[in-house]
Order: C-alpha cells, then sequence, then structure tokens
DNA sequence: AGTATATATTCGTTCATACGCATATAGAAA
DNA sequence: TTTCTATATGCGTATGAACGAATATATACT
C-alpha cells in the first residue's frame, strides 16, 4: 500500500523525465548542452526557431531537472545536469540502431526469398 | 542537407522512442518484461485496468520495436526487446535519484539558515 | 458450423502539448 | 527614468494521446 503508492510515484516521476525527452527540439538542445553550456540565444541561433519556442523547451527541461541555469548579468546560460541522460539516449540509440539494422536484413532475406 | 534531414529524422526516432517510455502504465509493462515475458492476460491482472488498454499500450511499445511477441496458440506472449532499454531506464532512475537528494540537501540547509 | 477464450480495434470524449504571435519582465547602461 | 538587450510568459488554436465502453477478429475445440 504505502510501497505500492510510493512505487507509483517513482514511476511517474519517471514518465515525467522521459516525457521531457520525448521531443526531438528537447533531444537536439541536451545534445548540444552535452557538448557545452549554452545560453538562450545561442541555442535559439543554434535551433533555428523563434526565441520563445526555445524558452518554453528550456522551461520544460529546467522544471524536470535535466538542465540548470547560471546566470550572467541578463545572459542566462544553461547546463546539461547528468551526464547519464545523454548516456541514456545513447543507449536508446544504439538498441534503436540495432533493431533497424536487424529489420533492414529481414527485408533482404524477404528479398532474397521472393526471387 | 542530407545529413541534417538524416540527422533530424533520427532525433525524430528517438523521440517516438522516448515518448513511448513517458506513460507510467508502459514503464511499468517494461519492468514487468523485463522480469519474465508475460501475455496479455497475465499483463492486465498485473496492472489491474482493462485488457483494451493493456492491448493498446503493448501495440504503441510494439510499433515503436520496445518489444516484440511470440504466439502460442491464441496466446500471445511480449518480450523486451532489447536489455538496453531498461538499462537507460536504470541510468535516467538514478540521475532522477540524485537530483532529488541534491534538492533534498538543499532545503535542509535552507532549515538551517532560517532558524 | 457454433462456442469459448485471447487479443485487438473503433468510437467518442477529455485532457495535455506544441506552436505562432504578441507582450511582459529583468538587468545593464546611458 | 529611459532605453536596449536577453529571457520569459499569455493567449488562442490545432494536433495528438489516453481512456471507458462496446465491439471485432483470431484461434482452438466440439
Amino acid at each position: 500500500m504505502f510501497n505500492q503508492t510510493l512505487k507509483q510515484e517513482i514511476i511517474q516521476l519517471e514518465a515525467d523525465f522521459c516525457a521531457a525527452l520525448s521531443d526531438p527540439t528537447r533531444i537536439f538542445i541536451l545534445y548540444a548542452l552535452n557538448d557545452k553550456p549554452l545560453n538562450v540565444t545561442e541555442l535559439t541561433h543554434e535551433l533555428g526557431i523563434p526565441q520563445p519556442s526555445t524558452s518554453r523547451h528550456l522551461k520544460i527541461l529546467r522544471e524536470r531537472g535535466l538542465v540548470y541555469t547560471e546566470r550572467q548579468g541578463t545572459v542566462i546560460t544553461y547546463h546539461l545536469s547528468d551526464q547519464r541522460i545523454v548516456q541514456a539516449m545513447d543507449l536508446l540509440r544504439s538498441a534503436m540502431r540495432d533493431r533497424l539494422t536487424h529489420r533492414a536484413s529481414l527485408i533482404t532475406e524477404l528479398g532474397k526469398e521472393n526471387v
């Protein structure tokens, strides 16, 4: 009962975390920040989208703790909060790649059979 | 141009992958399947939700390649397709845990200051 | 063919999310 | 205070996801 509820809450947090990752723009942002910290203006140029869009995506990443900020005057620099986030993305990416490779080989085999 | 488009498509795939993970029920399913393969009826009982809901969540996981199926008669058993999926989730979970721990310690510090 | 069980799909609704556009706030400098 | 730059937020809309309830499909068995 208590543990059950706790477990559900943790899984909900995990789902929220993943929801933050389920948008191409935000994934791009995370990889960019993994390279080096950037401020909103720099990110906006990298992304080629309106500045308000960048800010809104950053807000989501910030609220869920994937990034943190550092202020110098009016400029706010965003940092990736944890290396493990990108490590996890890389794991998913490699699993995805293997899946596509496997599917491709199935199609190749299918082609041979249909000759 | 080509590489740019390709990169965007890969990131989109990655986002779809993460979207599959951004639901508590599906996370629960993945952890359950990591334990051992289960059929739809078994999963439905584990989850305590209507069977059609289970099927719909499984469809999403299946379409994105996170799970695969094996049929014996009328029974369809679902398997986790790749260990790295759960590994990635565990990485995110640990990053999340550290973030919460850190936040908790900040609150503790704040408490001391306010005495 | 007829029935029973396992799994999948459809429909309608409700709720969340993303975006464009405009505007608001915050800090720095004159 | 005014102005400039950097960043954030509000509003309206359009698109997508989740769910309950009902129903459809598929396989096995008689």
